[in-house]
DNA sequence: GCTATCTCAGCTGTACACAGCTCTGGCTGT
DNA sequence: ACAGCCAGAGCTGTGTACAGCTGAGATAGC
């Protein structure tokens, strides 16, 4: 790993974060040059992060104007929602791992956190858990390729779900979570998968029509 | 669409079916130099369109070298085989849509085009028409999440299997291959989306075994 | 003859200057 | 008063020069 290539996953990384914790909304405008001071570098670095962003979906680059950072119509949601939801179920299916002690540790740490965010109800601080959760999940599967693609939609979605969140029931939402967690950590700790993957679907699923109600 | 950017799609779409098509082997070096001076430009936009091409997964960027066009070990590959096996049948499930007459009219085209190859086996053209097909494959979805992820997964597969085939028995994958077609013929002449794609399921599997088996 | 080191050609990474495109705000003619 | 137009500010697109990195081949030592 040399010095430039970890700027540009730094980069990246912090961009990716801005967008999907709507520090950069939707409709945001990115300035090539405004980024390039930020960082420290000129704009050429710049552009590759960019071009990158591009290609995962999140911001559009248009001439002249810059790189605005994407929306998604009712419809795209709900079909990368439908899709996601059955990549969910087959990280049980591809390549499952049989969860170790550690696997149930993390969990463990998971559910401390739930509780802690159920208690104290944050819209950010659900959907920095629920990314780090989400990351858990794939990580049951050995399967590089289904990892890739579940993150990649995963990212797609996470901004305009905490859009939503802002008209929904966040205590509501946070308990629902905070369930969650706790019967994942019982699938794990009986060593099941398959179960962890169907409760994660149910939740994906039942999100998604409390959402679709609003 | 702007000029520049029609470029940038020309551009991308040419280095893709070189890829994919084996004109340009994985290992093979792509110096943007070269690339710069064959499609008279400079290297600025070349750049963008080999960062979009290292993010589709088909080039590996690497300083002081040049642009290396990636190679899939045999478990990635069953790995992203595995999980378009999945993709396949989702486009049933997902957003279908009901066949028209002009689906219809498309496959009697593939229906001509796959008997033209059987009776003169050709590896250049079974890779055309597979991918031809493949799209529209696609087109029986309505779901454009599901369109992008199972294209860009055929895509990063497509050059390996085309190397495989060299080891194996074209005429009769040329067959097997018409065969498919006319299968998918049938179905959708019946209007059954959902035989449709188990018809492709299952050739995609057993594609898989008989690859498998070098 | 063989190995380890070093040099150098060639490539990508970066910065910057300039061209071209977009949108906005003001201006002019009706 | 209003609609259409026009000019300019500000942005990205492009080309180019130079810095930094990599790998291969030459070379010296054994």
């Amino acid at each position: 790993m040399t010095e430039a290539s970890a700027r540009f996953d730094r980069i990246c990384a912090t961009l990716r974060d801005r967008i999907c914790l709507l520090d950069a909304p939707p409709g945001t405008r990115l300035s090539e040059e405004a980024l390039a001071k930020e960082f420290g570098t000129s704009r050429t670095p710049i552009r590759r992060v960019l071009a990158r962003l591009e290609a995962e979906g999140l911001v559009a680059v248009r001439s002249g104007v810059g790189s605005i950072v994407t929306d998604l119509d009712p419809t795209e949601f709900a079909q990368v929602y439908a899709l996601r939801l059955e990549l969910t179920q087959l990280v049980a299916v591809l390549d499952p791992v049989k969860p170790t002690q550690a696997h149930v540790d993390r969990v463990q740490g998971f559910v401390t956190r739930g509780e802690a965010l159920a208690a104290a109800p944050d819209a950010r601080g659900f959907a920095t858990l629920n990314r780090a959760f989400h990351d858990f999940g794939l990580s049951l599967t050995a399967n590089t390729a289904l990892r890739e693609v579940a993150e990649r939609l995963y990212l797609r979605t996470a901004r305009i779900w905490l859009q939503a969140v802002a008209h929904m029931d966040l205590a509501q939402e946070c308990a629902i979570f905070a369930e969650e967690i706790r019967q994942t950590h019982e699938a794990l700790r009986a060593g099941d998968v398959q179960a962890a993957a169907l409760i994660r679907r149910a939740h994906i699923s039942m999100s998604a029509a409390r959402l679709a109600r609003i």
